[in-house]
DNA sequence: CCTTATGACCGC
DNA sequence: AAACGCGGTCATAAGG
């Protein structure tokens, strides 16, 4: 609470200040957002906060001698590679040793400290060039894998029920998200094989199952209903791949002939525009030229030219009142869209496009797990809700509410609003987190 | 010794 | 000038 500390005054003092500068703030439709959304919510996620997740330590602990060698293993190769030992960890000694020392080519990047820069996507190009770069490559993946999850989850495991207990902050994003810290249970890792090991050692109770249930594309179908695009639309109506449908608007192949690197370029298209990246932005991100991802963002809106209109009146309508609001009417402020420096104004412009998407997938999660929580409730089942991570919910019941369980998990996410495209849940279930999905 | 900033990287 | 939205954690490095 160090910042309600003024000098001269009691707390109590500054809250008085503080509720009379924000009282009229709250308008009836965000009082009703709190009494009907966040308030709620909160003994739900304190009951899941209490309930915890068990974690198969003994996995964990294989995982993390393999690990070590591995590593040890990395370290040897990459100081040969460099001639001489020096700390791995350090970004600033690496980019010396990589940029003087071996003087690879420099792409010229500087962050805030005008350093050699050497994130991933730079090392990923050095690796054409010279066999250290993917050392270092695999070494910072399992540094990482290692110290923040395999060796540090342990370390919080709850003397009292060696479970692992979050802490969901309700206020921890500005568009309404959840997060989740000391641990963050919102980013364990999935992407790749190794991470997925990681994952696997998140199980439920002796003799339950996980149950998983994620929301399928809820911020391109979001997209959807806000634009009312009619190729955005269809596709979701006719339940279509929509990677794939985007590939054969954009290059012009009927859905069967589209390849998978066309889905795969069509696909960073559409995430991209949820983002509102730009063509410096997909062409960097996919290896391509400018020009060509110019080409792509151009096609893209010639065919769904009803999301590009929404995007133009999106921005209007924040410059016009200053702020956005999500579907349940949760207000952000985005001064700076009005800003002269247009840096300041193209973010406070991607910012205005993405939170009413993120902001309201965050606003129907929680509203589904309200209700989900209270037909637990209500039915006295067992089952117990662990986590949220966003747009999926992981759960843990007896074999013997499976069914019963998925069902009531799917539908009442599903049905949590109408809109002009179907919600779609894909469930599953398994011995572990990760086999769950 | 503790706090803060930075770069890097994990997730949706 | 930057270039993709929202978070949290770790290790390093520098400041109080």
């Amino acid at each position: 609470m160090r910042y309600l500390e003024r000098p001269g005054a009691t707390q109590e003092e500054t809250l008085k200040l503080l509720a009379a500068k924000l009282r009229p703030q709250i308008t009836p439709e965000l009082r009703k957002l709190y009494d009907e959304l966040d308030l709620p919510l909160a003994p739900v996620l304190a009951r899941m906060e209490r309930t915890g997740i068990l974690v198969a330590t003994d996995q964990l602990s294989a995982l993390s001698n393999r690990m070590e060698a591995e590593i040890g293993k990395l370290t040897d190769d990459i100081f040969g590679l460099a001639g001489k030992p020096f700390n791995l960890n350090s970004p600033k000694q690496l980019g010396e040793i990589l940029f003087e020392d071996l003087k690879l080519p420099t792409q010229g990047k500087t962050g805030k400290t005008k350093a050699y820069s050497t994130a991933a996507d730079v090392l990923e190009t050095l690796a054409l060039e010279h066999p250290i770069a993917q050392k270092i490559l695999e070494y910072r993946q399992l540094a990482k894998l290692k110290g923040t999850y395999v060796d540090a989850l342990p370390m919080l495991l709850s003397p009292a029920d060696h479970r692992l207990h979050t802490t969901f902050n309700p206020a921890g994003a500005a568009t309404g998200r959840l997060s989740s810290s000391n641990p963050n249970l919102q980013n364990i890792p999935v992407r790749t094989e190794l991470g997925r090991e990681i994952r696997a050692a998140f199980v439920p109770d002796p003799g339950w199952t996980m149950l998983v249930a994620d929301y399928s594309q809820i911020e391109l179908r979001l997209l959807a209903h806000y634009s009312g695009d009619t190729l955005l639309v269809d596709s979701f109506r006719r339940n279509e791949d929509i990677h794939t449908r985007t590939a054969s608007e954009v290059f012009g192949v009927p859905q069967l002939m589209v390849t998978p690197e066309m889905r795969r370029n069509a696909k960073a298209v559409n995430f991209g525009i949820v983002y509102g990246q730009t063509a410096f932005g997909l062409a960097a991100q996919l290896g391509i030229g400018r020009d060509e991802a110019d080409r792509y963002i151009r096609n893209y809106f010639d065919m769904y030219a009803g999301v590009k209109k929404w995007i133009e009146a999106t921005i209007a309508e924040v410059r016009q009142r200053g702020y956005t609001l999500t579907l349940d009417g949760r207000r952000r402020p985005i001064p700076d869209i009005a800003a002269k420096n247009p840096n300041a104004r193209s973010f406070a412009e991607r910012t205005a496009v993405n939170t009413p998407l993120q902001g309201t997938a965050a606003d129907l999660i929680k509203l589904a797990m309200i209700r989900v929580d209270a037909e637990i409730t209500k039915r006295k089942l067992q089952t117990r809700m662990l986590l949220q991570v966003h747009d999926e919910l992981v759960l843990e019941c007896p074999p013997s509410e499976l069914e019963e369980a998925t069902r009531l998990v799917k539908s009442t996410m599903e049905s949590v609003v109408k809109l002009k495209v179907p919600l779609l849940v894909e469930t599953g279930h398994g011995s572990n987190w990760r086999d769950a999905k």
